[in-house]
RNA sequence: CUGCCCGUAGCUCAAUCGGAUAGAGCACCAGCCUUCUAAGCUGGGGGUUACAGGUUCGAUUCCUGUCGGGCAGGCCA
C-alpha cells in the first residue's frame, strides 16, 4: 500500500519536475486519524525548488494522481500536507489480510534466511542474575525475535567469561566459607564476593553434591584444599542457577560459549600471533601493547601483561574473529553500557587482523543502568556487598510477563527505573494487564459468537463509519511497518509501544459499539476487525515474550 | 580533566530519515455497568521539551555552548 502510492506520488510529482527522485516521497501516518490514514510531505519539501506555495503545489499535485479505488478522500490540509482516507475496499483487504495470514501477519522475508547472532546477557558466572541481566534478556531476545520474524536465521549465543581473575575471587570467596570464614572477618579476601549465595555454594560443596552444567556432571569433592575442584564446582553451581532463571523468563540460547575454550583451542593466541604478524603491536615496560590508536581509540591498550596473562579483551577479539568464521554477516551485542569502552577495542583489534572485517561490525545495543525502587527508596545493586536484586526475585514476585514488559518497554539507551511495587500490582496500575485484557475480551466475544472464526473473511466492502473503528483499521494496518522500523533501530520498546496503543484502540471500540447484532453483514464485519486486532495483539505479545491468555 | 548516553506534565515514559494542536499511563476532578469481561470507557485540569544561541518554510529531534544525572577512561572485568 504504502509502495503502491509512493508510486503514484512519483509519477505526480514528475510531472511538476524532474529534480525529484523517489526516496525524497516520504510517506508518514498521521498520528490523529482527522488527518488521515497516510501523508506526505512532498508539497512542503519541493516549495523551495519549484518557488511555489505549498498548498499550490499540493493541489497540482493532486491534480495528477489517477483515480485510485484504494481512497475516497485525497485532501490538502494544514501548510500544505496531503493527506489520504483510506476507502472501504481498503479496509476490507486490511482486514481480510491479517485474518489470512494470522501468526504469520507482520513478518516478513526481508532477512533472507541470512544469518544473524545476537549475543546477549553473557553474565559472568560469580552471582546470581541480576535485574540489568534481565534487561539484557528482555531487550536481547525480543530483538532476536524482530529478526526472526522478519525472515533471518537467528541464533542466540551466551558468552560465559569462566577465565580470569573475577573466578579467582570466586573460588577464593567459595573456599572462605568452606574454612569458616565469614565476610566480615579480617582474612575473607578483599576483592571477594560476599553475598549469601556465596555461603550456599561453599555448603553444596562440602556435601559433595552433583550439579548439572550444560551436557555434564559436576561433582564436588568437598576437599576444601583442591582449589581446582571448588573453581569449576562454583562456576557449574551459578551456571546452573542462571540457566534456571533464563527459562524461568522464557529465554533460551542455542549455543554457550565459554572463554576458556577460546584459550583451550588456541584461538587466543592465534589471535595475539596475527596482531603481532600484521604489525600492530608493541613492547613496552615488560608488556604486550597493541596499537589501537591506528584505528580511532585514545590511547593504546596493554594486550598481555608483564605476568603473562592476557587483558580482557583479548579473548573478546578472538571470540567475534570465531563469530565472523561462522559466517555471521550481522553480529548484535547487548550489553550494559558499562561495557562500552570494549567496544573501540574490539572493533580496533578486528580490523588489525586484516580480515576484511566491516569496520562497524559488530553492532551494540547498550542498555544503561537500571534504578530499582522499592517502597520509595533505591535498592543498591552490588554484588560484592551483598544486597541484590535478583532476577529471579522478580519472576517470583512479579511473573514472567510484567517483568519482560517492564524491562524491555524503554529505549535502551535511557536510564530505567523500576519499581518493583508497580511492577508487582496485580492491578489496573500495570500496563501489561492492559494489553493481554484486550486480548482476553476479543475472545469473549468471540466465544459468544459461537461461529467458525475461520468464516470471519468480509466478502464485500463495508463502510466502516466511527472514528474508532477507522483507528483501529488504520492502528492494525501499521503493525508491519511498526516491526521494520522496531527492527531495523533494534529497539523492541517500540512494540511495546505499539501494543499499549493498539488495546487502547480495541477498548474504546468494545465500549463504543456492540457486535453480536442482529445485522448478519455488519456483525461478520465488526467480529473480523476485533478479530484481526487480537491477531496483531498476539503477534506482538509474542515477539516481547509475553502470553497471551484467552480469559483474565 | 576527556569520551559516550541521558535531561520532555507532580511521577514513570512516548513522539515515524526534522512535520500539523508535543502524546500515553499513574496521581487528581467529574461522569458511564439489569445488554458481548468496569483489569474497561468518556470528559477535564496539568508543558517556556534543563538553559542560551544557531541552521530553515518548520526543531523535543540537527549543530555550538552552559548546567544537571549516569557510565567509562587500571598491566581490573
Amino acid at each position: 500500500m504504502k509502495e503502491h502510492l509512493t508510486d503514484l506520488l512519483f509519477n505526480a510529482v514528475r510531472q511538476l519536475t524532474d529534480e525529484i527522485n523517489k526516496s525524497q516521497i516520504i510517506i508518514e501516518r498521521p498520528k490523529l486519524i482527522e488527518h488521515g490514514d497516510f501523508s506526505t510531505n512532498i508539497a512542503l519539501v519541493l516549495s523551495k525548488t519549484l518557488k511555489k506555495q505549498p498548498r499550490d503545489i499540493a493541489q497540482l499535485i493532486l491534480d495528477y494522481l489517477p483515480e485510485a479505488s484504494h481512497f475516497n478522500k485525497i485532501e490538502i490540509a494544514g501548510a500544505g500536507f496531503l493527506n489520504f482516507f483510506l476507502s472501504a475496499l481498503s479496509h476490507q483487504t486490511i482486514i481480510n489480510k491479517v485474518i489470512k495470514e494470522k501468526d504469520g501477519y507482520g513478518g516478513s522475508q526481508n532477512g533472507k534466511s541470512q544469518k544473524i547472532q545476537i549475543e546477549f546477557v553473557s553474565a559472568n558466572p560469580t552471582g546470581p542474575l541480576h535485574v540489568g541481566h534481565g534487561r539484557g534478556a528482555a531487550i536481547g531476545d525480543s530483538i532476536a525475535r524482530l529478526f526472526e520474524f522478519s525472515g533471518w536465521e537467528v541464533t542466540r549465543e551466551f558468552y560465559y567469561n569462566d577465565a580470569g581473575a573475577q573466578i579467582d575471587n570466586l573460588m577464593r570467596s567459595v573456599k572462605a566459607h568452606c574454612l569458616n570464614i565469614k565476610p566480615d572477618h579480617k582474612d575473607f579476601p578483599e576483592d571477594g564476593y560476599r553475598g549469601n549465595y556465596i555461603a550456599d555454594i561453599a555448603k553444596e560443596y562440602l556435601a559433595k553434591t552433583s550439579i548439572k552444567c550444560a551436557d555434564n556432571k559436576i561433582k564436588a569433592s568437598g576437599d576444601i584444599n583442591d582449589e581446582e575442584s571448588i573453581r569449576i564446582f562454583s562456576i557449574a553451581y551459578l551456571r546452573n542457577e542462571q540457566d534456571q532463571d533464563l527459562e524461568a523468563f522464557q529465554t533460551n540460547f542455542d549455543i554457550y560459549t565459554l572463554e576458556s575454550d577460546l584459550y583451550k583451542n588456541n584461538k587466543v593466541n592465534f589471535v595475539v600471533d596475527t596482531l603481532i604478524k600484521e604489525g600492530h603491536t608493541y613492547e613496552k615496560d615488560g608488556a604486550l601493547w597493541l596499537k589501537t590508536t591506528n584505528f580511532g581509540d585514545d590511547k593504546d591498550r596493554v594486550m598481555k601483561k608483564s605476568d603473562g596473562d592476557f587483558t580482557y579483551f583479548v579473548p573478546d577479539i578472538a571470540y567475534h574473529l570465531d563469530k565472523w568464521t561462522r559466517g555471521f554477516i550481522k553480529v548484535i551485542n547487548e550489553q550494559g553500557a558499562d561495557h562500552h569502552s570494549t567496544i573501540s577495542r574490539v572493533r580496533a583489534g578486528l580490523q588489525g587482523l586484516n580480515k576484511n572485517i566491516p569496520k562497524d561490525w559488530p553492532e551494540y545495543v547498550l542498555h544503561q543502568m537500571i534504578t530499582v525502587m522499592k517502597d520509595g527508596v533505591e535498592v543498591k545493586i552490588s554484588k560484592r556487598a551483598g544486597s541484590y536484586v535478583t532476577l529471579k526475585d522478580l519472576i517470583d514476585e512479579v511473573g514472567c510477563d510484567a517483568t519482560r514488559y517492564f524491562l524491555a518497554a524503554r529505549r535502551a539507551d535511557s536510564q530505567l527505573i523500576f519499581d518493583i511495587d508497580l511492577a508487582k500490582s496485580r492491578n489496573n496500575d500495570n500496563p501489561v494487564y492492559y494489553i493481554q485484557y484486550a486480548h482476553a475480551r476479543v475472545e469473549g466475544v468471540l466465544n459468544q459468537w459461537e461461529g467458525d472464526r475461520n468464516t470471519l473473511y468480509i466478502n464485500a466492502p463495508h463502510p466502516f463509519e466511527t472514528q474508532a473503528e477507522k483507528k483501529l483499521i488504520k492502528r492494525i494496518s501499521e503493525f508491519p511497518e511498526v516491526v521494520v522500523q522496531a527492527t531495523n533501530e533494534l529497539a523492541p520498546h517500540q512494540i511495546t509501544n505499539f501494543l499499549k496503543d493498539c488495546a487502547a484502540d480495541l477498548h474504546s471500540y468494545y465500549n463504543d459499539s456492540k457486535f453480536l447484532v442482529d445485522d448478519e453483514l455488519t456483525k461478520k464485519a465488526r467480529l473480523a476487525l476485533i478479530y484481526a486486532t487480537q491477531c496483531v495483539i498476539k503477534n506482538g505479545l509474542a515477539l516481547l515474550g509475553i502470553t497471551a491468555p484467552k480469559k483474565m
